[in-house]
DNA sequence: TTTATTCACAAACAGTGTTCGCGTCAAGTA
DNA sequence: TACTTGACGCGAACACTGTTTGTGAATAAA
């Protein structure tokens, strides 16, 4: 015995399980890598950092979880569950839409690195994913947007919608992003005078401009939704 | 002298090299990576991977990369340099945009998972990527738009150009993409006759012209890319 | 009480990025 | 031509990663 062994838990904990034996099932798993997650992000969500955290070993989660990508999955669907999906009201359809897209944005940020998950899965599968999809779908409908089209536009705008959250939040920990942003403008800077000064020059016209926008964040995210949903009537038209 | 040393490069090979010491260059790094990028993916590419493919060890690369993140992002500029920009006509800017950003789709998909770099680094900062970024911002000023929201709307295309290249290069190879995407679409199926007829019944309906749609692809990115020139047309109005 | 089965556990495997002394080799200097 | 010096490729090591598999114990059924 080397090493001190780690206490059981108490029997009482957890409501007394029917089971004294499992300790482990996949809403916990779920609660201990949702903790992680706010807490230190996803990079941090790995199989062993949540098993640790739960005093067992990596390999014991695989018997509840396929995979770590499942894993990462069922949180970005944790995340999604607040999300409210409006019933359609064809008199401001528009707004209630825009509305659900930045909630939907607003969820995924709030996890740090949760968008990633959306972006690195193909096409979501998961529940909430799903309702919030016919969700867009409805309230296009209600728009009267003929199926054809509002399948394509819900596809780009879950797209767009998608990077933009995870956009949003790259570099884990917002000061890392805001310092890495820094050296990046400042590398740019660099090279624009390095070079010939008729080189570039619209960038250089943008430069300017871009030291005083700051504060995309969330407009940006609304800019890019409008003129997708601008365009949509345009183009149905 | 338990294993055969691996015979050193005849010293003919290369040009005979100034200094016969180093045979260890970035130039020569890009195309080891390269090689490897187009031959097995993005994923493929780490620095054991590239050393190994040189003859050397991991450890020499660092000389020459910082990072094995500026490894992928030098690599994904030379993906962006046979993009070719135009010289703004006023006449017809649009088609040129449209142009130069489908084209830029192109490249990054023709190396397999250089997308995920342009969609995991913040904002690039490479010669090719800016080089792109003031042909955008050109053509939206022959097109007359005004700086400010032509800043906006070259963040909102870009994004939304990655994303998608992003999108249509998921999953490495294509027959493992479009396994994954098979295995998706019957779970989906299978989780909508689990539940309740009148349930997510717009995700319903879509999912019948879903099997007939497909040939999404490039499609796809220019029904975005369009909405979005037409969104910022009729917003600019 | 005995049997059978479930399932958590630990170790192992094959990788990953990155750091750091150690020598060796090439170039500059006397 | 001989010597010094400094650059730099090299290999090992560190601290991780996801996943598989055989083992053994604890529970539920008979």
């Amino acid at each position: 015995m080397p090493t001190a062994e780690p206490l059981p838990p108490p029997p009482w904990v957890r409501g007394a399980n029917k089971s004294g034996r499992r300790q482990l099932s996949l809403e916990a798993i779920l609660e201990s890598a949702m903790r992680i997650l706010e807490s230190e992000g996803l990079d941090a969500v790995t199989m062993r950092r949540v098993a640790q955290d739960m005093g067992t070993a990596a390999g014991s989660l695989y018997a509840h979880v396929r995979n770590k990508a499942e894993l990462h999955e069922l949180l970005l669907d944790a995340a999604l569950a607040p999300v409210h999906v409006p019933e359609p009201d064809p008199a401001r359809w528009r707004d209630q839409l825009l509305e659900l897209l930045t909630g939907t944005a607003r969820a995924m940020v709030a996890k740090p690195g949760i968008a990633r998950v959306s972006m690195e899965t193909a096409i979501p599968t998961t529940p909430n994913a799903l309702r919030l999809m016919d969700g867009v779908l409805a309230l296009l409908d209600a728009g009267g947007i003929p199926p054809r089209e509002a399948l394509a536009a819900a596809d780009v705008l879950a797209l767009h919608l998608t990077a933009a959250a995870y956009e949003m939040s790259v570099g884990g920990t917002p000061d890392a992003a805001a310092e890495e942003l820094q050296r990046r403008t400042s590398q740019i800077t660099q090279y624009l005078e390095l070079l010939p000064p008729d080189r570039l020059s619209h960038l250089r016209a943008a430069q300017n401009l871009f030291e005083t926008e700051e504060e995309a964040d969330v407009d940006g995210l609304r800019l890019g939704l409008e003129m997708l949903l601008d365009g949509l009537r345009a183009r149905s038209r």
